[in-house]
DNA sequence: GACCAGGCACATC
DNA sequence: GATGTGCATGGT
């Protein structure tokens, strides 16, 4: 194994000490969790569960039922999570898809490879590579890793990854260095965010975090 | 009243 | 290819 790969497990068993299970993702359903993945984008996850809420009294938490809802309805339904008009374009363009290519049919929908199914995401606008793999591991229950903001902030202070590493080489490192089980990669992204909403926030300290004593790079990037 | 939150697409250089 | 900007609500 190499060092880096040591590390990424290290840094894995730290957090999992410091905060424990974190229960991602928290639906009831996995349309729940393709629909919550488009609608946190950018959000506050409370902002998120109010819009939620509202689509679970209206019913529209079924692809068929969404589809069928008009744009403007859908926007209204959702305000409280925010960038409500696009979210409701990207939310309709995603349940366009599985609902004419899929008949509405989640498990056909995550049939095929794990490879087919996050191009098929990706080739949707409003669907990027986080959202993809946010759908691709805690909707279908496949093992690809989430990499966003906080894990290339993480990668970068510990010196993990170069500068310039792209979305795809973050997601590799994680991926070449672990058991390629759903279940670790979900507990491992889900507790990199809890790791940077208490710790590395602009306005946060490092005293106390699970990383503190390991090496750091001299001035953290932005 | 700033600042931030579980991104993405698009324009411009 | 890199950098900047719009999208918007609600909590701290």
């Amino acid at each position: 194994m190499t060092s880096t790969a040591a590390t990424i497990r290290e840094i894995y068993e730290r957090l999992h000490k410091c905060f424990g299970p974190q229960h991602w993702w928290p639906a009831r359903t996995a349309f729940e969790v393709v629909v919550g993945a488009v609608l946190t984008q950018n959000t506050n996850w409370k902002n998120v569960e109010k819009a939620i809420a509202n689509l679970r009294r209206e019913g529209l938490l079924d692809p068929k039922a969404m589809h069928a809802t008009p744009r403007a309805k859908l926007a209204e339904i959702i305000r409280p999570a925010g960038y409500y008009n696009i979210k409701a374009a990207r939310l309709a363009n995603l349940v366009k898809v599985i609902v004419e290519e899929y008949g509405g049919d989640l498990e056909r929908f995550f049939g095929g490879s794990v490879g087919a199914l996050r191009e098929r995401l990706l080739a949707i606008n409003g669907i990027g590579p986080e959202t993809a793999d946010s759908i691709i591991l805690y909707a279908a229950g496949r093992a690809t890793f989430v990499v966003d903001a906080y894990t290339c902030r993480m990668l970068g202070r510990h010196g993990l990854a170069f500068e310039d590493a792209t979305y795809d080489d973050a997601k590799a490192l994680f991926e070449d260095s672990l058991e390629q089980d759903s279940n670790l990669f979900g507990e491992y992204h889900a507790l990199i965010v809890q790791l940077g909403k208490e710790f590395c926030r602009k306005q946060a300290r490092c005293e106390g975090c699970p990383l503190e004593d390991m090496p750091h790079e001299e001035k953290a990037e932005e």
